[in-house]
Parts: structure tokens; sequence; C-alpha cells
DNA sequence: ACCCCAACTTGATTTATATCAAGCCTACTT
DNA sequence: AAGTAGGCTTGATATAAATCAAGTTGGGGT
């Protein structure tokens, strides 16, 4: 069984292509601090600011706004290996429009912005690290952007389920469907036709 | 009247809040390409790999697919001191799913992701650009996410009032129509309503 | 073991938006 | 100056997906 660190630092290494030295991995054990959340523990609540960035090493959690009619609809779901906070919030210091949720029990290892600005200077496999994660999330968020303006309720799942099968066998089809931006009973019907 | 390189400089150091020595400048001016693009000229067809990446220092440009219909779907709209790039092409070195045309006649500097990674190492004020364009885009793009999937067409085109009021009218109708994931009759309709 | 709630399905109806179609205006082209 | 094409509007109709409404199932808690 690894440790919370030494999966995230596996995760850096192979990410980055970089090496993390002794000292670099002290460096990153005095203020990631592992944190454990139980199912349906909030990390956020709308209109806290989110002053914390968390890597998740087990368990998953989803981002999702309520509107005025009570609506929940779900924004983003998060898995292991995955950084959860609200980037607007956490970099602007803006109230979130957000709630963050723990959807399994979790376990993360959290940082400050001010400590993530310290280790992109001193950690050299950090910083390429995170460069990857950028070029990573700008070619998703472009795709996902596409799919959503640009795809019909069936292809988006036809997309999903390409991408991320593991995601409907992992989370509650209603929450999927939200994720997708489509009623639960949309969903239910279109995975009954492509059962053919 | 400020040359491309002018622009471009100080565009960086206002971004990244750090100042560009001679050299800097020079290192800057080796590898980013001047090209100037007339209306309607394409930079990148669908299937054809997205080698270059451009700071656009004057007039605008679209990125977008066609699909089996033939019908053309906006997916970004770009303007003076944003970049151009098809980024999954750029940085997977993959073919292309999107064109590129130049909407007014285009100013820009181009480069290439092996000489970017150059520049990120050697020039500090870069690395610092790049790292605020960054969180600005995982702020954009969560926004405009969250748009796409929840918010209703009049909403999406209350955003883009908001957000970008001089889109409409810098292009045509059809095409921020497009932009928005909508028909332009439907954006025609809507900008009657608005009216009131 | 039982109850109960939450998740899922299925059908009927409504609503938002696309599509089809026609006409109008404005700006180019010749 | 007339002709024409593209972009915009407006109306009528079609369609995708939401909403409303039951009914079914399955798993967790007491």
């Amino acid at each position: 069984m690894m440790s919370s660190f030494e999966v995230f630092f596996d995760y850096m290494q192979k990410l980055s292509g970089k090496t993390l030295s002794e000292d670099d991995k002290q460096l990153l054990m005095t203020h990631f601090k592992p944190k454990k959340l139980r199912k349906r523990q909030y990390f956020l609540q709308a209109g806290d600011v989110c002053k914390y960035i968390e890597f998740i090493v087990k368990g998953s959690a989803r981002t999702f706004t309520v509107d005025e009619k009570g609506h929940e609809n779900i924004l983003k779901l998060s898995v292991e290996n995955w950084w959860l906070a609200d980037f607007e919030s956490f970099y602007l210091l803006t109230p979130s429009r957000f709630h963050i949720e723990a959807l399994e029990d979790l376990e993360v290892l959290q940082s400050t912005n001010a400590q993530i600005e310290e280790y992109l200077k001193a950690i050299p496999a950090f910083s390429a690290m995170v460069n990857v994660i950028n070029q990573n999330n700008a070619i998703a968020t472009q795709k996902r952007m596409q799919a959503a303006i640009n795809y019909t309720a069936e292809e988006r799942y036809e997309e999903l389920m390409s991408t991320y099968p593991h995601f409907l066998q992992r989370f509650p089809q209603n929450m999927v469907a939200s994720y997708l931006g489509l009623s639960p009973e949309t969903l239910s019907r279109i995975r009954k036709n492509a059962l053919k």
C-alpha cells in the first residue's frame, strides 16, 4: 500500500518526466497537508473563497451549482490524480459560485496558492508537471467545449463513453446526466437506445 | 505607431509583471516571425498539423469545423493580444479537426512549439506570462463551459454581452450565433426581445 | 427481515430551439 | 444606376430535450 505522498510523487515524476530529489520531497511534505473526507462532506460551499487546492489520491468529488429552482448542475466530476479547486475563486480570491462535495470517501493532499507559487520556483519537476497539466487541460477543455456547443445529447454521451467509460460505472446516472447537461430521463432513454 | 514586437513586448511585460532585458528581446525577435494575412486567408486547414502558434497583434480570426452537412461551427473567435492555435494538434502533432481563418486583415507573430519551450527556459517574463495566461484560461473556460451546459440561449447571449460586448459590433451576427452554438434566426430573435 | 428512500425507467405533454421558407435591406460588382 | 449576393428578420413548422407524472427496482438502515 502506497502512502498518499508516494502516490503523489509517482504521479509527478511520471507526468513531468523529471526526478524528485530527497530535498524536493521533504519540501513537498512540509506544506502539502494530507486530508480525509467522508462521502457527502463538503470541501467548499458556494459563497466561500476557495483557499485550497487538492490533489486527489483516492476517491471522487463533484463541483456543482444550485440554481434558483434548487436544481443542481454538475460542472465537473473529479477522480484520482486530478486536481480539485474552483480556479476562478482560487486565483482571484473571489467568493465561489460552486459547491464541491465528496462523492466517495476522499484522500487528498491540500495546499494553498502561495505555496504552489513557491513550489513552482523551487522544484523543477513541479513546474514541469504544471506545464503538462496545462497542456492537457487546454486540449481537454477545447474538446469538451466543442461537444457542449455543437453535439447532440447522444453524441455527447458517446463522447463521454469513449473518453471516460468508467464514469458511468462509478457515478450515479443522474449525476452523469447533470455533468452532460442532460435531464436524467433523457440520459436513461439514450442509454436504452444505445443498447442495440 | 508601435511595431508588432513593441506591442508584444508591452503585452508580455504587463501580463507577467516582469521586465524584458535587451537580450530577451533580441532572442524573441530571432524566432518569432511577423506574418500578415489578408481577410479570408486560412492559417490552418482541417487535416493539417498545427505547427505554429501565433500571437495576434492586429485583426481577428475564427476557429471552426465543418460537419457532414456542410454546416460551419465556430469554436473560437480570436482578437488582438490573444493566442491562436489548435492546441490539441499543436501539442500532440495530430491532424487538426479545425480550420482557422482570418476574419479581418491580420498581423501576427508566429512561433513553433520547440521555440516556445526554449523561451520558457530562457526568459523569466515569458514563463511568468504563460502562467498568467494559463490561469486566465482556466477561469475563462470554466465559465464558458458552465454557460454552454447549463444556460439557455438567452443567458448565453447576456453572458457574452457582458464579457465581450465588442464581439457583436465586430463580427457578423451569424458568426456570433455559431460561436454561441445557436442558429442565426434564434440569435436574431433574442436580440429583438432584448431591446426592451 | 422489513421498510423506505433514492435511483432509474417509461409514457405523455410542453417548451426551447432548429429548420424551412420567404422577403427585405445594404453594400458590392459590373 | 441597376443587378445581385449576403446578411438579417420574420413567420410557420418540425424536432430534440425538458418537464411532469407514475410506476418499478434495489440497496441501506433500523
